[in-house]
DNA sequence: GCGACAG
DNA sequence: ATCTTGTCGC
């Protein structure tokens, strides 16, 4: 069985109080170390725990903490069996492009406290859509060295008629960047607007688009992601 | 310069 | 992200 690297929130990317400036920088130079590695893209079947990961504010003006969750998803049994959750600081304020440096951290304290090291994360967020490719999926699944993917809920960039698609559970549309498919948006529920699907870390589009429609149920997102964002929204709720 | 802008 | 009830459609 695998296990958490100890010393994995000691990493660069996960470090609290960067500067606008200088998170950008770390951005840059962790996708030209990343495309430099060329490293192997997971395999389908070697995925049976998938996580989901989300955090939740509480209503004040400027939140300077948060609640994060982390659920685990077993792929045979097509069921959660695990959730832990954090509360703590938010080291960096939100600003586009750059949520990684304010979610990553808190999200991999969640996620260390689950009992088992999942196989790849869905992020609430994108991956490489993204102005320098280095959304907040990319960003933790190099921070953590796992598969990751990006599933955000609103258009962010690109170009992409969504809303010329029938809502029915399957259909999609690409998301264009320079002439280039870079991801989709799918819905995966009918008649709710679709999710925005990008490959994050050791993914691609087609992988991110198996695995997301394979765990969801009900809903407009994959159940692993629902429920962290329904768990950690109950916890905040408790704390105000 | 202006507005738009994942969570 | 968060504040929020009912309501329209399948």
């Amino acid at each position: 069985m695998k296990e958490w690297n100890p010393k994995c929130l000691k990493h660069p990317l996960l470090q609290n109080h960067y500067s606008e400036k200088e998170a950008i920088q770390l951005q840059q130079i962790w996708k030209k170390k990343c495309l430099k590695n060329n490293n192997q893209l997971i395999k389908y079947n070697d995925i049976i725990l998938v996580a989901g990961v989300d955090i939740s504010f509480p209503k004040i003006k400027d939140p300077i903490w948060g609640i994060a969750c982390a659920t685990l998803w077993n792929q045979n049994k097509k069921k959660i069996i695990y959730s832990a959750t954090h509360k703590g600081e938010l080291p960096f304020k939100y600003i586009p492009g750059l949520l990684g440096f304010r979610e990553a951290r808190l999200i991999t304290q969640a996620l260390l406290n689950l009992p088992e090291v999942p196989d790849i994360i869905l992020c609430d967020g994108y991956g490489i859509v993204h102005p320098r490719e280095f959304g907040e999926a990319i960003h933790l699944g190099i921070a953590l060295n796992i598969p990751t993917i990006g599933i955000a809920k609103k258009m962010f960039i690109g170009e992409c008629n969504w809303k010329d698609m029938a809502q029915k559970k399957g259909n999609k549309i690409p998301i264009m960047i320079n002439r280039e498919i870079k991801g989709y948006a799918i819905c995966l529920k009918n008649n709710v607007h679709p999710v925005f699907i990008s490959s994050g870390y050791l993914t691609d589009i087609d992988l991110a688009l198996k695995i997301s429609l394979e765990t969801t149920l009900n809903n407009k997102q994959p159940e692993p992601i629902f429920q962290a964002d329904q768990i950690s929204r109950k916890l905040i709720q408790e704390y105000t």
